[in-house]
DNA sequence: CACCAGGCAAGTA
DNA sequence: TACTTGCATGGT
């Protein structure tokens, strides 16, 4: 099946999905900074191991820029042991602290009073943050225009021919972001609407599910 | 038991 | 540039 992917084809999906699953209301998270630490914990990782990890850290009153910026490495592993990988997402953590120390007093209002364009270049320049998680920080936590891309979204997206697997991270997003109108409520639910679909209809090694709604939209398009 | 999850960096050829 | 590997827990 070839899709000729046009803007609209893109936003009547988009439709199709608010539709169905509603208003998603991401990011989960109560604060900027736990939005941040989430985007990193989250790297590679099931969404409800995260949530463990991001208890221990109120439990231990850890969850602020501060607290966190004068534990241990060793001590911030500990906390976020159930997110996986807690030695480099300790260290990770920690790069981002000393980026927002070090730039802007540990200052988020500060940091995202930046230049968008500007921010994801500094933030692509600390280590641990790829652009993944840049676009999810300043998306999510910082209201700002840019189209998440991830895992799920190239494996649905490619299986529909909309993009190439293969296709690197800026090439798809540019796909999406030249393709639709710039509107931040957009991009956040979209991408909200992606895994959600993801989670429950397409994983690594299964095909789309039938039932899937982006698969059924598809279809009924290609037969009429 | 195997496979997967909202990546990223560092190493090699 | 284009692969490959390490990182690690918890759920199915």
């Amino acid at each position: 099946m070839i899709v000729t992917a046009k803007g609209k084809e893109l936003l009547r999906i988009y439709r199709v999905l608010n539709r169905k699953f509603g208003n998603l209301d991401w990011w989960p998270g109560e604060s900027r900074f736990e939005i941040i630490v989430g985007a990193i914990l989250t790297q590679n990782t099931a969404w409800s191991n995260v949530e463990k990890a991001i208890l221990n850290l109120k439990r231990a009153k850890a969850l602020s820029p501060d607290r966190l910026f004068r534990m241990s490495d060793a001590a911030v592993a500990r906390l976020i042991r159930p997110a996986g990988y807690y030695n480099v997402k300790a260290r990770r953590l920690k790069c981002f602290l000393r980026f927002l120390y070090g730039e802007y007093h540990g200052s988020l209002g500060k940091m995202f009073s930046e230049d968008g364009p500007r921010l994801r270049e500094k933030l692509l320049a600390v280590n641990g943050i790829g652009p993944e998680t840049a676009d999810s920080i300043l998306l999510y936590a910082g209201g700002k225009p840019f189209f998440v891309v991830d895992a799920y979204t190239k494996r649905i997206f490619s299986r529909h021919g909309f993009v190439n697997e293969s296709d690197d991270y800026e090439s798809v997003q540019r796909f999406f972001m030249s393709r639709l109108p710039c509107r931040i409520g957009l991009f956040n639910d979209y991408h909200a609407q992606i895994v959600n679909l993801g989670k429950f209809y397409c994983k690594r090694s299964k095909p789309l599910c039938s039932a899937c709604p982006l698969t059924f939209l598809l279809t009924r398009k290609n037969l009429s």
